[in-house]
RNA sequence: GGAGGGGUGCGCCGAAUGGUAAGGCAGCGGAUUGCUAAUCCGUAGCGAGUAAAAUCGCUUGCAGGUUCGAGUCCUGUCCCCUCCGCCA
């Protein structure tokens, strides 16, 4: 969301914002809907004004007040309907530094680290070392969940396990606190921090709704949260905090849920593209000043790669172009780990900074040194996720004898150093 | 799951025969006095409006209905509490 008055000012800013992020939005027509809006409420602001001042038995009066005032009452609620579902649909405007492009083909890789590993053997994928070593099974998995259901077995879960505890405290040491948040959550949450309207298919509902006895179903549905981003920021939401407290930093682990309802035959075998999985995303709430978000983006977008860095995982960082960012986004990275099956690069991480377009949303506010009431900038970037972060290191770390070496970083929490342990 | 009670100005408490949301506490801002503080004044949010004000409107968990007029009456829904049942 933004500024109604921001809009205004800046009609060409935003008509261009929506061709180059491929947002098919009538600017135009909010504009008008905003200008009806206005002159509707001048309106009936006075008409209720007239209505407040009636005594004690001027019925007549009041019903021919009531009589003029309905329909425009009634006008102004479509209006405002249609106005507050237009105003879901506007992007955040993008920084200058992002490149202009209308897909993927325009993100810019702007670093890399580590050089992929030269095997002098034949090469096994995730889903044969998986086999192989009892770590992975696809087979029961999808039996029991179905499709793209796994199991995650011995090491594998133990590895896994061991990944969410060495990051946990990594981001414990770097000053953020731990959380482990909700995983179902209500439509406002999904709605502050814009995964609705854009991706409803892509999120599971849940809480089948019930039924009056004349069959309406009227329920409040519930969903399940794709990565805790909706979840954490939620729990500020309504608040007005003090810039003292700012910024807030925090990181949430849990399991996600994507019903991938875009994706059919995409990815389809192994671990990389999963309806559930285990996820560490942090956020950053900081003041309404872009540099200063900007800045922590970077260092967000640091800890991440210190963190492949630290299990020796070949990595790059994207700078995703206008046509590949979600409509939220004010400035935004991947990071692509090395994963030698694909014989490529496989996004594990995602950066990105939203400014107040959230804070909008989910009405996050804080009151600046001068007193003043200003939305909040919000941030958020993956810490790790699973298991596709367990293909880059059992992929990568395989051996000859068909064994796979644990990453020397986590080898203390496991207390083995090779798969299988023996 | 069953039975009952409740939700009042973004914090806590709390009043209002269907007649236009008192009051107190906390916090914040200011004044004054100075001994771990007291006293006094101001201060809800959102929207329209304005250069800024003034001013007007809306908001009693949420959505709708009845009515000239709803915190109050009606319907639905969300949440909390008590008891019973089930349960990791």
């Amino acid at each position: 969301m933004l500024d109604i008055n921001f809009i205004r000012q800046n009609p060409d800013k935003m008509k261009e914002t929506c061709r180059v992020k491929n947002i098919d939005l009538n600017i135009d027509e909010i504009l008008k809907l905003d200008k009806e809006r206005r002159e509707l409420i001048k309106k009936t602001d006075s008409l209720r004004a007239e209505q407040n001042k009636i005594k004690k038995g001027e019925i007549e009066k009041g019903r021919k007040i009531k009589t003029e005032l309905k329909p425009l009452l009634e006008r102004l609620s479509l209006v405002e309907k249609e106005y507050n579902s237009l105003m879901l649909l506007v992007p955040n405007i993008v920084s200058d530094d992002t490149p202009v492009g209308p897909d993927e083909t325009y993100n810019k890789e702007i670093y890399r680290w580590g050089e992929p590993k030269n095997f002098d053997f034949k090469i096994k994928d995730h889903i044969q070392l998986g086999k192989d070593l009892d770590l992975i099974d696809l087979k029961q998995g999808v039996k029991t969940s179905g499709f793209r259901g796994y199991y995650l077995k011995n090491e594998a879960a133990l590895l896994e396990l061991a990944l969410i505890w060495h990051v946990v405290l990594r981001m414990t040491a770097k000053g953020f606190s731990p959380v482990i948040p909700p995983t179902i959550i209500r439509e406002f949450a999904l709605i502050g921090s814009g995964h609705f309207p854009f991706d409803r298919n892509e999120v599971y509902q849940i809480a089948n709704p019930g039924r009056l006895a004349d069959g309406n179903k009227i329920k409040e549905p519930l969903f399940l949260g794709g990565t805790s981003e909706p979840s954490l920021l939620a729990y500020f939401a309504g608040k007005t905090l003090t810039e003292k407290e700012l910024p807030i930093k925090i990181f949430g682990f849990s399991q996600c849920y994507r019903s991938e309802a875009g994706s059919y035959g995409k990815d389809t075998k192994g671990l990389y593209r999963l309806h559930e999985f285990m996820k560490v995303e942090e956020v950053i709430l900081c003041k309404n000043d872009v540099n200063e978000s900007n800045k922590w983006l970077e260092e967000m977008r640091e800890i991440s790669q210190e963190i492949l860095e630290e299990l020796e995982l070949p990595y790059r960082v994207i700078q995703i172009s206008t046509g590949d960012m979600g409509a939220g986004k004010y400035k935004m990275y991947d990071i692509e780990t090395w994963m030698p099956s694909r014989n490529n690069y496989g996004e594990t991480h995602s950066d990105s900074n939203m400014t107040d377009w959230q804070a909008r949303r989910l009405n996050i506010k804080y009151i600046d040194e001068k007193g003043e009431k200003r939305f909040v900038h919000t941030l958020n970037n993956t810490v790790i996720a699973l298991p596709r972060i367990l293909i880059a290191i059992l992929e990568n770390y395989q051996r000859k004898d068909g064994r796979i070496d644990v990453p020397k970083v986590l080898q203390k929490y496991l207390g083995f150093k090779i798969i299988p342990r023996k």
